[in-house]
DNA sequence: TTAAAAGCTGACGTCAGCGTGAGTTGCAAG
DNA sequence: CTTGCAACTCACGCTGACGTCAGCTTTTAA
């Protein structure tokens, strides 16, 4: 597959591709005239990266992830950083759904002046 | 309350509260000298921002959402954008639930070989 | 009274994840 | 062959939430 095709199914930029490469997140061989080819897996792997991210991990957090997921193994060293960064999404959950509450419950009292509010304040 | 003690109360930085100030969102009374001057409440206030920070919203929405989380109360208009940010911080979690299960199995799979591993690719 | 600590206001620096040209080349279609 | 889109490589720009340094003033402890 060529780069755009890849950009379009996993709804990224092309730009964001190339970043990726540069990243050392997505390998792609070229073509003679040094255009990219990328391997079928390519697009689920970019999602995984795009989900990566959305976890809040920086590049080179992910980049020390990828081959972990693709082997299903760590490093022990490595396997410590994992499980603090499982810690830290575990705390972005609870403070995501603490502020979804807090919102809910705006939302309710805009809604009906009567509702419970136990999470405000 | 001066400037120093807030933020160390509340876990950020002097630079964050001025910050803050700056963006609109946390009021500050001045001594004669020109020093801010925070009241009780200021420390909460705080952590709600840091809250509403870490679910994503920019500080123009932040701006936006903290009076409504006093009242307990939105506008009409604003409670369109309280839903589509309720919307996006559900999807976040989404997000965030599914990349912790798939480290939780690389996790698992470099303890035991042998564990289950149903949320990889 | 005086020195240290804490605050003040600019204003520039940083870092990540791309966006956005500019200028050049590859490649498939007519 | 040539046209025209897609890709290529620099390389600078942008945004947001602060960090940080400079130079000066206020407050507080001795």
């Amino acid at each position: 597959m060529r780069i755009g095709e890849v950009a379009e199914k996993a709804g990224v930029s092309v730009r964001a591709l190339r970043y990726y490469e540069e990243q050392e997140l997505l390998q792609a061989c070229r073509s003679s005239g040094g255009h990219r080819q990328y391997c079928e897996t390519a697009v689920s792997r970019v999602r995984l990266i795009q989900q990566l991210y959305a976890a809040g991990l920086p590049s080179r957090v992910v980049r020390q992830v990828l081959p972990c997921v693709d082997a299903g193994e760590a490093h022990p060293a490595l396997l410590g950083q994992l499980e603090a960064e499982r810690v830290r999404i575990d705390e972005r959950i609870t403070e995501l759904l603490a502020v979804r509450d807090r919102l809910d419950d705006v939302i309710a009292l805009t809604r009906d002046p009567n509702a419970d509010c136990s999470h405000l304040e």
